[in-house]
RNA sequence: GGAGGUGUGGCCGAGUGGACAAUGGCAGCAGACUGUAAAUCUGCCGGGCUUCGCCCUACGGAGGUUCGAAUCCUCCCGCCUCCA
């Protein structure tokens, strides 16, 4: 017989107190020419770098629980502030215990600052020299973002790691007009930086200026002169081809300071990333490994697999034959191709976490190959 | 038996005299995706060719009207609904 329990007691999440600040620390264990093998401690655990972040824009990589992205191996996720604020907004999150708690996510975050959406929602916002208004995607109401406010959200947010507010600058964009750009990202860097109550984790300044070599070399000198906890080269991936977001990488990498992590922001392909990693950047970020995971497109050790491609129909092997990932261990090509085909919901949550895990055994390979020193693999000629 | 309705490309379904090889959707075949307005978007989707165009075959079947028919008329066939 069953027993009437009495109804439960509501319990309050214990309220995730805020950990006592604590800066960011980066070390560099080994380099192997200019790539770095480095650890980033922030207040929610270590990173090893070079390192990959996958997007969980509101709090979670599409389709992924916490544990699964754990198991993938993610040291680091990026979540997103435009969107956070607009759903389910700052002061919700604070009163949930800040975005660890709310999300269940105990490793580090890092958040971007709503300045890529300068770009992407490039018809819905108004920039003017004080800030950003949003016209919110979802119901077209204002949402004003000082350089300032960035700071704070980030801050009661209880992230490790904040962007600095930036202008994402538009590709094709004039000479004059990418200076201009970069003067206002730097203004906006400079109020971040004097908001910053360096509560939790750190604050990451970020370098604009185009595909313009001394715009790029400028900003990061005027940038680094602010004493940010790390450096990111943003701008990139907007259109412009690949040979000219190369040349940024490998003008602005160098130019930064040394001793604090660099950041590649929405890069990208895995030899993308080795190519920025010879060059000395430590992390990335891209939506692709998910995104492409839903859109059916795999990537394994035996090439990019577009899964629902009519030659999957058949294949019994292992979406990837090298892969030790959780869908790895029992889902077959001809499987994940029948789910797609079906629309089953399963289909992307079984892509993404192996896309997921592909990046990130990638990145561990990179390391390894770092650690191993003498091996020479980045000192590519 | 009576009355009414309906039959369109793999499927569903618009079209009711010329602008129709025929809107849409699905299915199918491909492609794109880089700090996520994206489980999204784009192209192809009767056959053939010398493929910004041309030819052939097509809107249940056969005939007819018309310069011209998926569209109008006649008969036939199938299916559906209601009445007996």
């Amino acid at each position: 017989a069953w027993r009437v329990e009495p109804p439960p007691t509501v319990q309050t999440r214990p309220y995730a107190k805020q950990i006592t600040s604590m800066p960011l620390t980066f070390e560099i264990l080994a380099t192997d020419g200019e790539a770095r093998l480095g650890r980033l401690t922030t207040p929610h655990g270590v990173v090893e770098t070079p390192a990959f972040m996958p997007v969980g824009t509101l709090g979670a990589v599409k389709g992924v629980t916490p544990q699964g992205l754990e198991g993938a191996g993610a040291s680091i996720m990026l979540s997103n502030l435009y969107h956070l604020a607009l759903r389910p907004g700052i002061d919700a999150v604070e009163r949930l215990g800040g975005l660890h708690a709310f999300t269940g996510w105990r490793r580090p975050i890092l958040t971007d600052s709503g300045g890529f959406q300068v770009w992407s929602l490039g018809g819905l916002r108004k920039v003017d020299a004080d800030g950003v208004t949003f016209r919110s995607h979802l119901d077209g109401s204002a949402l004003r973002f000082t350089p300032e406010d960035v700071v704070r959200f980030q801050e009661r947010m209880g992230v490790d790691v904040a962007m600095v507010l930036d202008e994402c600058t538009a590709w094709p964009v004039e000479r004059p007009a990418a200076a201009a750009s970069w003067e206002r990202t730097l203004e906006w860097a400079r109020r971040a930086r004097s908001a910053w109550m360096g509560g939790t984790g750190g604050l990451f300044g970020i370098v604009q200026g185009s595909v313009y070599r001394d715009l790029r070399e400028q900003a990061a000198r005027e940038l680094a002169a602010l004493d940010f906890d790390g450096y990111a080269i943003g701008g990139v991936a907007v259109g412009e081809a690949k040979t000219e977001r190369r040349a940024v990488v490998e003008w602005t990498a160098p130019a930064l300071p040394a001793d604090r992590p660099r950041y590649l922001m929405g890069v990208g392909y895995p030899e993308d990333i080795v190519h920025a990693v010879a060059q000395g950047v430590d992390l990335f970020d891209c939506v692709l490994p998910a995104r492409n995971a839903r859109h059916g497109v795999l990537f394994t050790r035996q090439g990019t697999l577009k899964i629902k491609n009519s030659g999957f129909k058949d294949d019994p092997r292992p979406l990837d034959e090298e892969c030790a990932c959780d869908a790895c261990a029992r889902t077959s090509r001809a499987f994940l191709h029948h789910l797609f085909r079906c629309g089953e919901l399963t289909a992307p949550v079984l892509a993404t976490l192996h896309n997921v895990r592909y990046y990130l055994d990638f990145m561990a390979d990179l390391r390894q190959s770092i650690g191993l020193g003498a091996s020479g693999f980045f000192r590519s000629p």
